[in-house]
RNA sequence: GGCGCCAUAGCCAAGUGGUAAGGCAGAGGUCUGCAAAACCUCGAUUCGCCAGUUCGAAUCUGGCUGGCGCCUCCA
C-alpha cells in the first residue's frame, strides 16, 4: 500500500518516497495577516490540514510548517487605513486566524514561524544568493535574477520567453528584466524597517518561505503546498531562490489546491466576493463546512452555494443520527438484563466489514488524497451500521466497533460531530421531566389512548425534544 | 496574446480503456397505532457537441461550444 500524490512539478500521481523513512517533511504556505480569512483561504487549510492527518493516520511522523506572513505592503495599509501600528495589526491576525482554525477544526501547525522572526536568516540567504551570482542590488533594492537559474518556470511549465511575451505592462523599476523579483525592498519614509548590507528595508514576499523552510525543515522538504494561485510566481521563485541556493532539489511534491467559486468566479480579497470563514460558521456547523470543503476532490474547483452547503449540512446530520442510535443502542443494551451484555468479541462478518470500511476509506485517500471518494466510504460505514442496529440482537463489541470506525474515519477528515449543545446544568434538571412525560406517553399507548400519546409527543415537539419509538423503546434528543 | 484546467442525473460529486460509486432532494415499499429513525427499490441506455482510434471510450486523439484559473496582490 502506497499513497500517491499528484505532483504540480511533474504534471503526474506519484508514489510517496520520503527523505527520512516514516517522516514527512511538509511546508504549507500561510496566510497574510492583515484580515480575516475567508472560505477560499479557508479551503486551503482544511485541505492540507487533513492531508496532514492521513498521513499521520497511517503511520507517518509529519513535521508541519506552515508560516505567518507578517510583512507585507497590505499589511501596512491596512494598519495605515485604521491608524495602527503595523506589529498590533499582524498580531491581532494571527490570533484571529487561530481562533478560526480552530473552529474549523484545523490543528495546529508543529511550527508556526513569522516572517519577522526570522530576518537575520533571511538577510544572509539573500547575501548568499548575490555572493552565488543569482541577485543583484540596486539602490537599496535587491533582486533575484532569474535568468540566472536555468530551470526557472519548470514549475508553472512555462519558458521565461513566454513569461516575458505575457507581460502586458512592464514595470521594471529597477530591475534587469521584468521577470526578476524582489528579494529585499528598501523602505519608503516612515515604513517599518530593518537593517540590512543593503540600507534599511524589508524582505520580499518570496524569500521568507525559503528561509523558513531551510530553518524549520531543511534543505530539502518532502510537500510543499499551497493554492493553485501560488503556482505562479510565489512557488516558482521559492524553488529559484533555494535551489539556487543548495544546488539541489527543493522540495519533492508539490501540492496546490483548486480554487474555491462563488457564482463562478474564483473567491478572492481582491474581487471582493468573499465570505469571511467566521461569518459562514456563524450560520453553519462547523462539521458541515469542513464536509463541504471535503467534497470534491481537492485539486478541482469547488463552487459555493446556499444550496451545497444545505446539503453538506443533511449529510453530516445523516452521519450523527447513525451515532447517535449506535450510542442510544448501546445504553439499553447497558441498561437490559444481564445476558444482553453478553460480549464474546465481534463476529467475523462483522469485522469483515470493518476492514472491508477502511479499506475503501485507505484507497481512496492514497490515491491522491480523494475526499469525496473517502465520504462515500463513511457512507458505507453508516449504512451498514444502520443495517446492523435493526438486527433484534445486537452486542455491545460491535456496537463500539461502529462506533469506533465512524468516529476514526470522522477524524482524519477532521469532521468533529457537534453533540448536545445544551448547557448540562439546564439538561439534567429537565431531564427527569421529559422522562416522566415519555413514559406517560407510553402508558397512554398501551391503553391505545393515542389521543393522549400523541398531545404528549405535541407538547414534547413544542419544546424541542424530538421523540423516537424502536423496538427497545422510546429515545428522545434535544433538536 | 501565452500557459493550463474543467464540462458526468434536479443539485453536489467519484470514476482516466471493459460496460456509470456515494450524498442531498424526489417517488414507491417495509417497519410503526401514527410519526420519526432505519432499511429496500426506482431514477443518467448515458457522461457538453461533432468526428476519429479501438473488439470495446465518460475515460485516448482531433475539432467545436461553454466556463474557469495563472501570466499583477491573491490560498
Amino acid at each position: 500500500m502506497t499513497i500517491r500524490l499528484y505532483n504540480t512539478l511533474s504534471g503526474k500521481k506519484e508514489v510517496l518516497e520520503t527523505i527520512e523513512p516514516n517522516k514527512v517533511r511538509f511546508y504549507a504556505c500561510g496566510p497574510t495577516v492583515y484580515n480575516l480569512f475567508h472560505v477560499g483561504n479557508g479551503r486551503m487549510f482544511v485541505v492540507f490540514d487533513t492531508v496532514r492527518r492521513y498521513l499521520e493516520y497511517r503511520g507517518y511522523e509529519v513535521r508541519f510548517v506552515q508560516n505567518f506572513t507578517d510583512v507585507d505592503d497590505r499589511i501596512i495599509n491596512r494598519a495605515n487605513e485604521l491608524g495602527e501600528n503595523v506589529r498590533d495589526v499582524a498580531n491581532r491576525y494571527i490570533e484571529e486566524y487561530f481562533r478560526d482554525a480552530d473552529a474549523l477544526g484545523i490543528k495546529p501547525a508543529t511550527v508556526h514561524p513569522r516572517a519577522t522572526e526570522c530576518i537575520p536568516e533571511i538577510i544572509a540567504f539573500i547575501a548568499d544568493l548575490i555572493r552565488l551570482g543569482h541577485a543583484y542590488e540596486r539602490e537599496g533594492d535587491v533582486y533575484f535574477d532569474t535568468s540566472s537559474f536555468a530551470e526557472y518556470g519548470k514549475l508553472s511549465h512555462q519558458s521565461l520567453d513566454e513569461m516575458q511575451a505575457g507581460f502586458r505592462i512592464t514595470v521594471l523599476e529597477h530591475k534587469d528584466d521584468p521577470t526578476d523579483f524582489a528579494l529585499w525592498k528598501s523602505a519608503k519614509p516612515g515604513e517599518e524597517y530593518w537593517e540590512s548590507p543593503w540600507g534599511p528595508g524589508r524582505p520580499g514576499w518570496h524569500i521568507e518561505c525559503s528561509v523558513m523552510n531551510a530553518k524549520y525543515l531543511g534543505e530539502e522538504i518532502d510537500i510543499h503546498a499551497g493554492g493553485r494561485d501560488l503556482v505562479f510566481p510565489h512557488h516558482e521563485n521559492e524553488i529559484a531562490q533555494s535551489e539556487s541556493r543548495f544546488g539541489h532539489t527543493f522540495a519533492r511534491y508539490w501540492l496546490h489546491n483548486g480554487t474555491l467559486n462563488i457564482n463562478g468566479e474564483k473567491m478572492s480579497k481582491s474581487l471582493g466576493n468573499f465570505i469571511m470563514t467566521r461569518d459562514l460558521l456563524e450560520e453553519r456547523s462547523a462539521a458541515a463546512v469542513r464536509f463541504f470543503l471535503l467534497s470534491a476532490q481537492y485539486r478541482h474547483p469547488l463552487n459555493y452555494t446556499q444550496d451545497a452547503m444545505e446539503q453538506a449540512e443533511q449529510s453530516v446530520v445523516r452521519i450523527g443520527r447513525s451515532l447517535r442510535n449506535l450510542a442510544h443502542r448501546r445504553e439499553v443494551l447497558l441498561e437490559g438484563p444481564s445476558f444482553a451484555r453478553g460480549d464474546e468479541g465481534v463476529r467475523n462478518e462483522v469485522q469483515a466489514e470493518f476492514d472491508g470500511v477502511r479499506k475503501m476509506f485507505v484507497d481512496a485517500m492514497d490515491d491522491d488524497f480523494n475526499t469525496a471518494d473517502a465520504i462515500a466510504a463513511v457512507f458505507e460505514a453508516v449504512r451498514l451500521a444502520n443495517t446492523y442496529l435493526a438486527e433484534d440482537q445486537v452486542r455491545e463489541s460491535e456496537l463500539n466497533g461502529w462506533e469506533s470506525l465512524i468516529s476514526e474515519l470522522l477524524s482524519v477528515l477532521g469532521i468533529q460531530l457537534s453533540n448536545d449543545v445544551t448547557p448540562q446544568s439546564t439538561a439534567r434538571s429537565e431531564d427527569e421531566e421529559i422522562e416522566s412525560l415519555i413514559a406517560a406517553r407510553n402508558q397512554a399507548r398501551k391503553a391505545r389512548d393515542f389521543k393522549r400519546a400523541d398531545e404528549i409527543r405535541d407538547e414534547l415537539s413544542a419544546r424541542g425534544i424530538t421523540i423516537e419509538d424502536t423496538a427497545q423503546g422510546t429515545r428522545w434528543f434535544r433538536s
